[in-house]
RNA sequence: GGCCCCGUGGUGUAGCGGACUAACAUGCCACCCUGUCACGGUGGAGAUCGGGGGUUCGAAUCCCCCCGGGGUCGCCA
């Protein structure tokens, strides 16, 4: 090794032991005849001092030294004089004395800030990913995913998982996202393509009598990029045997939480984490992914509203909708111009428009209120009793706003949904430091899509129908419920897994219903269809997206931050400039030809 | 494919039709400084405003197209 000891692990009690560093210049402080560099390693940073009445050499060259340079300082670690220790340092209260040093390799000036944590256009982070990994938030990052990584494989070994490898060279399905795909040479024409999960693979492992598996799987899917979502993506692919839909649950419960209660202690996870079912989580939260760390339920106001002169609210449940609403705490002095936005909002998911109400202007008990310190369109025609009742259900109190949708059941709750979130986020009502977990279950098997009507899988095909409703599938397919679960944590969506079908003629019969032909059916999935014949146990698994799971505990807002190398929005990565054009040679040896596109 | 935001010295921002000969901070370069730690001081270099076209007497500023980055709807079993 180049170095005896690392920057950041000195102090005091290496207190006159002579020690060779060696890192990146983070700083230099030039006072003429005295030079300090703070030296950088992954470890940390530690003050090193140049004084040339100990080494004229070492300050000549101290003088040449700019930020990012790669040095080799050898020295004693010395308390530093008394009233010049560095409470903001760990390695404060010592300093290394140069004896010797030793440029190992200059540096241009870096295109932004390595010493500082200030926005720079990612972009520009992107081209010099090597320089942006090298500033200490993402090294904290780095390293924070590595523990969350080690620690899921220690957790799992210890309840008995294995971990497999499964192929990235695989086959293209009809189902699903769009696949990446990999021209084959030796087959003229034909085409491997990347996992969008290893869903079918470890579903035979389980045929394969494995019991428990378990991989830190890469996946790929060709669909257009979010926030959380990038064209390749980590994840935690978990399968088992002989096991009910709690084993699955507790298992992920106490995984998730000693991985909080590991990476991030000053802020514990809330267990047991709440289930919900998904007709109550849209009932209550008008989404399936619900931000848990506030409430700010969606109270139904329904019956009250039916009973009221109001002749949008009595027009709307004479049609069989709903009046539902949630309580803005406070906001009773917004502006219709910020009214008008949240009005927006809500057109723009379906809703008809919003009805707010404000409760008065000051603060204090509902008790208080009249009816002439109502603003609201509706007013008028409801009674101060009626109103009072909708914001006791709500919650609200003096000062409050209500916001009222009216319409189909399901577009009410949705729009509140997104009310909720963005209210939630403006008032900033989510607690800090907090891991609001929550488990979603009894999804519906199916839905509908809009434009052809044709049934699809609202999870996967894979997804066993809970036992009580499996005769629905032949009269009303939309009622029945999945053995589906997905793990939500503060809003995002981090797991989802199901309890599969393992019989052939069942999952015949789901194929069917999907609306594939045996000739595709046999074409891709007849080789799981075969191995449920050759005694396939009752299985079930889950899966958890590990970008999204570290981004929540680093706290950052994009996967991107816990990915050593993203891709841009535009699925492309800008170090390497990749995707890029290939020769004509490499196109001949695949059979292929590009198209002339307009 | 749609909608929205951003693009000004190396970096981050200001400027949003004429006073811009483009400002500020930081970084960079030089010199001074022996206890600083976002060291300090003095001086200096550095952008024709993402690219192209248009409107105008005049464009960083208004319009159109393109490129790049980001957010989002669709999409993501």
């Amino acid at each position: 090794m180049l170095k005896s000891h690392s920057c950041g692990e000195l102090n005091k009690k290496y207190a006159g032991k002579k020690v060779t560093l060696a890192g990146w210049v983070d700083r230099r402080r030039d006072h003429g005849r005295l030079i300090f560099i703070d030296l950088r390693d992954r470890e940390g940073i530690v003050q090193v001092a140049f004084n040339p009445e100990v080494s004229d050499q070492c300050h000549k060259t101290a003088n040449e030294l700019r930020n990012e340079y790669v040095v080799r300082v050898s020295g004693e670690v010395t308390f530093r004089p008394p009233g010049t220790e560095n409470p903001k340092l760990a390695t404060g209260d010592i300093e290394i004395i140069a004896q010797d040093v030793e440029i190992l390799n200059p540096s241009e000036t870096p295109p932004f800030y390595i010493n500082e944590d200030i926005e720079v256009e990612e972009g520009l982070r992107l081209k010099y990913r090597y320089l942006d990994l090298r500033r200490a938030r993402m090294q904290a990052n780095l390293l924070l995913r590595h523990r969350v990584v080690k620690f899921i494989r220690n957790f799992l070994e210890a309840k008995g998982f294995i971990e497999i490898e499964t192929p990235i060279l695989i086959k293209s399905t009809p189902e699903g996202a769009r696949d990446y795909l990999v021209p084959s040479r030796r087959h003229a024409g034909r085409f491997y393509a990347l996992p969008q999960s290893p869903q079918q693979l470890k579903q035979l492992l389980m045929v394969a009598g494995v019991e428990k598996y378990f991989q830190i799987a890469r996946c790929f899917r060709d669909e257009d990029t979010r926030a959380d979502r990038q064209p390749e993506f980590t994840q935690l692919d978990l399968e088992m045997s002989f096991i009910e839909q709690d084993d699955i649950l507790d298992l992920f419960e106490g995984l998730f939480t000693s991985m909080v209660e590991t990476a991030k202690p000053e802020g514990p996870a809330i267990k047991p984490f709440p289930r919900l079912t998904y007709a109550d989580a849209m009932e209550r939260y008008g989404t399936d992914k619900p931000d848990l760390r506030f409430g700010l339920e969606i109270g139904d106001l329904t019956d009250i509203a039916a009973q009221s002169d109001f002749s949008i609210f009595r027009s709307v449940v004479d049609k069989g909708g709903k009046i539902k609403g949630i309580c803005a705490p406070g906001c009773a002095t917004y502006t219709r111009k910020q009214l008008d936005e949240l009005n927006r909002v809500v057109r723009e998911l379906g809703a008809e428009g919003l009805i707010t109400m404000a409760l008065g202007t000051t603060t204090g008990s509902l008790d208080n209120l009249t009816l002439d310190m109502v603003r609201s369109v509706a007013a008028k025609f409801l009674s101060l009793g009626q109103i009072k009742e909708m914001a006791e259900r709500l919650g609200a109190e003096m000062g409050d706003q209500l916001l009222i949708i009216a319409g189909k059941p399901e577009i009410v709750n949705v729009a509140l949904g997104e009310l909720r979130g963005e209210m939630g986020h403006r008032l900033k009502l989510a607690k800090p430091n907090l891991f609001a977990f929550t488990f979603i279950v009894n999804f519906p098997l199916l839905k509908r899509d809009e434009a052809t009507g044709q049934w699809g899988p609202m999870h996967h095909p894979f997804t066993a129908p809970r036992d009580e409703d499996v005769p629905l599938l032949d009269t009303t397919p939309e009622k029945v419920r999945g053995k589906h679960y997905d793990m939500v944590c503060n809003g995002y969506e981090i797991a989802g897994g199901s309890l599969r079908i393992y019989t052939s003629h069942l999952q015949r019969k789901i194929f069917k219903l999907l609306g594939y032909s045996d000739e595709e059916v046999k074409e891709n999935f007849g080789h799981l269809l075969e191995a449920f014949d050759y005694g396939a146990p009752p299985h079930g698994g889950v899966a958890a997206g590990i970008d999204r799971m570290v981004m929540i505990l680093a706290g950052e807002e994009t996967i991107r931050e816990v990915i050593a190398f993203p891709k841009s929005q535009t699925a492309t990565d800008l170090i390497f400039n990749a995707p890029s054009p290939v020769t004509e040679e490499q196109l001949a040896e695949l059979h292929l030809r590009l198209r002339e596109e307009l």
